[in-house]
DNA sequence: CGTGTTTCATAGTGATCATTATAAAACGAT
DNA sequence: ATCGTTTTATAATGATCACTATGAAACACG
């Protein structure tokens, strides 16, 4: 064990060399959780894509859920980076707009699955799998919380009116997002989903 | 064959009578979807909750995807009672309000799991239940078509500017019920989810 | 070259999947 | 009571599920 923790730490290679690209497969493996979900992901598809043995990807992953839940921080990135984002911003109202806007270029990538991962992969799933949707409720909570945040900090310097309601500006923005996911994957186009996040920016004071 | 049409025509009994109620059974393998999404869906959670033997469940329904569509159709109800419904209102704007609403209160109903089924039963999935995701996403685009038409309709009345964007809100209403859904299956409460649809109002001219 | 170490590839594990074959049970009609 | 019909219940079908046991392959090091 010392020998181990050793050689890592020190980058040497020891024994058979690695026949695949973590980082590549790591992300194959997000694409085909974010196209069907963690459900309907099966390990034979996902060793396919890949491009790993079973063996393989529970040796570097763990079991399911954990090479779903690092493929999900792979796809979300490190959450505090979003409030940075929030918080650096403008005014509330650009973070929000911002925020929508980049949701939607991303649900319409054409080089990867419509929607949003965070909202489809777990949407509905067996009892079994209930922790991981409570994983991705968190994800948009925090979000959610940042963004509220943010617009009470508009409301008391005078940015926005005292009288703005900002749950529902921040749960309005947060659920728009998840609702564009669900038009991208009924295959609506980007200018299309782009038009309706201007319009729920119209919701702004 | 003869015989067999003629007998279910006639109403007559012939042969071991049913021991479950139809209705009673398609309404639990609705809830099941509802709550689980059609792959997470066992045929074995369904023959426990509709309290029928599997071969009865094909029987009655056929196969999962026909049971699940029947479901959907019960869940959903006639689209053109939505139309209906879209077109009597006072205004456009009253449409979407109260479409908005109702979806919310159906979407945290203290008897049925939360959220849409239309939205998260068929969020994702296999390639192989493909044809379920487009059946779901043609109702929303149907509904979708209907709201338009009342908003341009109520262009063309004066009853909205006509510099509205009928598309934008169309999409926006639509959108807004999905993401609903999603805030609904995190567990956000009725009152919540409200002052979000009101919020949604807002963007209305 | 031989040894230790790590990963690879194959082939399996039991469990569960959707679906169905089989036959008994329960009825109306004869 | 027997027959035809329909539904019941049990048990099985092959396929696929997540996961793993096993052993060969490929490297660094002595």
């Amino acid at each position: 064990m010392i020998t181990m923790k050793h050689v890592e730490e020190s980058g040497a290679k020891i024994g058979r060399p690695r026949a695949f690209d973590r980082d590549l497969a790591l992300s194959s493996a997000m694409l085909v959780f974010w196209e069907h979900g963690f459900e309907a992901s099966s390990m034979s598809i996902l060793s396919e894509k890949m491009k790993m043995n079973a063996p393989s990807i529970y040796a570097a992953f763990g079991d399911k859920k954990s090479l779903f839940l690092t493929a999900l921080d792979l796809y979300t990135g490190d959450v505090t980076e979003i409030k940075k984002f929030i918080d650096s911003a403008e005014t509330a109202y650009e973070a929000s707009d911002q925020l929508l806007k980049q949701s939607v270029v991303r649900f319409t990538g054409r080089s990867t699955p419509s929607g949003c991962m965070l909202a489809s992969s777990v949407a509905s799933g067996s009892a079994e799998a209930a922790d991981l949707q409570e994983v991705a409720a968190k994800i948009r909570s925090k979000i959610e919380g940042f963004l509220r945040t943010r617009i009470e900090f508009d409301m008391r310097n005078g940015q926005l009116p005292k009288t703005t309601d900002a749950e529902g500006l921040a749960g309005l923005t947060i659920g728009t997002i998840q609702g564009l996911s669900v038009l991208a994957r009924d295959g609506a186009s980007r200018k299309k989903l782009l038009r309706i996040a201007e319009t729920a920016m119209l919701a702004w004071p």
